[in-house]
DNA sequence: GTCTATACCTCGATAGAC
DNA sequence: GTCTATCGAGGTATAGAC
């Protein structure tokens, strides 16, 4: 098998893997016997633990600008493309109510271990906050447009963190139903308390 | 020393290294060194780790309880009471913007490793949430009252994970002023958006 | 490029002296 | 009630055959 196909699937593993479990609760082995390959090979690929976690961060990050990307193009205005970010806690909402946000709980636990990695993780969010405030900029909030991305991120987050504790998914639905109408709110020009 | 002294001295060293490093990264040692105690003493106190991730929850509940019990006795009234909650966010700052919030980033991990512990950890944001309840229905909402706990949490969490992630202060203090006019918003009776 | 074998460490947990 | 000594399992990482 080619080196980089055999490294993809390392970096795919991984990144599935260390979402359900965590990257600390995840062993080689775990990777190794989710890829098929000895944990031997492995270091021919990665030569340590923290080498396989940059991978799946960047991995991660180049995924979620590609997302960004298609929702650029494909919303018909920003307030659609907001709502498509939005409609990410609907669409995985069987895997957020299981494990939690791959962002948020990976944040977490790297802010846990101390991990060198820790504020590539946190660009993931970056890159969601810049693509979000473009969103609100364009909505004629310029210059609240960074606070206000912030805020969607963390209720977004909010939603996550208590969708896993409960398992409860009509309370992501009704928190949805609200951002939207937050949402509609702020594009209609009307005065928002506390956001 | 006495066995209840020692007991109680694990947990509560214990219960700080699984917030500051996580449940599933603190090792006996880690927890033995910081009480002071060999390794082999901890076996006379708690049989497994999994006992003492028990004994840990369940001080943070009582904890919890305690808190509560003493805002409702000292807040001037239900919105005072509500924001005397959201200020945990500012007052313990530093810690959140460092490790997180307890409950939340607990509850996470217990839920990467599908521990039997995880419901008791949900079970603190029950507490907190029930206890919000009571505050929004004595504020006249009392249909929406669990709801509103909800999202209340949901908010506070979502502010806890990104102030770790991005190590933002301002950010805190810009959330809880936003709720805190959600909340003088909802207590006036306005038409709030979507919460 | 992939394998087996293994070194070395830390973990949770146990046994038994004091 | 606390200690030291130790076990077996599983972790990361390495060496070397194929």
């Amino acid at each position: 098998m080619a080196a980089t196909d055999t490294r993809e699937q390392i970096v795919e593993a991984a990144d599935r893997l260390f979402y359900e479990q965590g990257f600390d609760h995840t062993s080689f082995a775990d990777v190794a016997a989710a890829v098929g390959i000895s944990r031997g090979n492995f270091y021919y690929h990665f030569k340590t633990k923290d080498e396989i976690l940059d991978a799946v961060v960047a991995a991660r990050l180049d995924r979620t600008r590609a997302m960004l990307d298609v929702w650029e193009h494909e919303g018909a205005d920003p307030a659609d493309r907001i709502r498509r970010f939005v409609r990410i806690l609907i669409d995985n909402r069987a895997k957020i109510m299981r494990h939690g946000c791959p962002v948020g709980t990976l944040c977490n636990e790297l802010a846990k271990l101390d991990h060198a990695a820790k504020n590539a993780a946190a660009a993931i969010f970056t890159a969601f906050q810049n693509w979000l405030a473009v969103q609100f900029a364009a909505l004629g909030h310029a210059e609240e447009a960074d606070a206000l991305a912030l805020h969607l991120l963390a209720r977004t987050q909010g939603v996550a963190t208590l969708a896993s504790a409960f398992c409860d998914e009509a309370f992501i639905r009704r928190e949805v139903t609200g951002v939207e109408a937050w949402l509609a709110a702020l594009q209609g020009g009307r005065d928002i308390a506390g956001h």
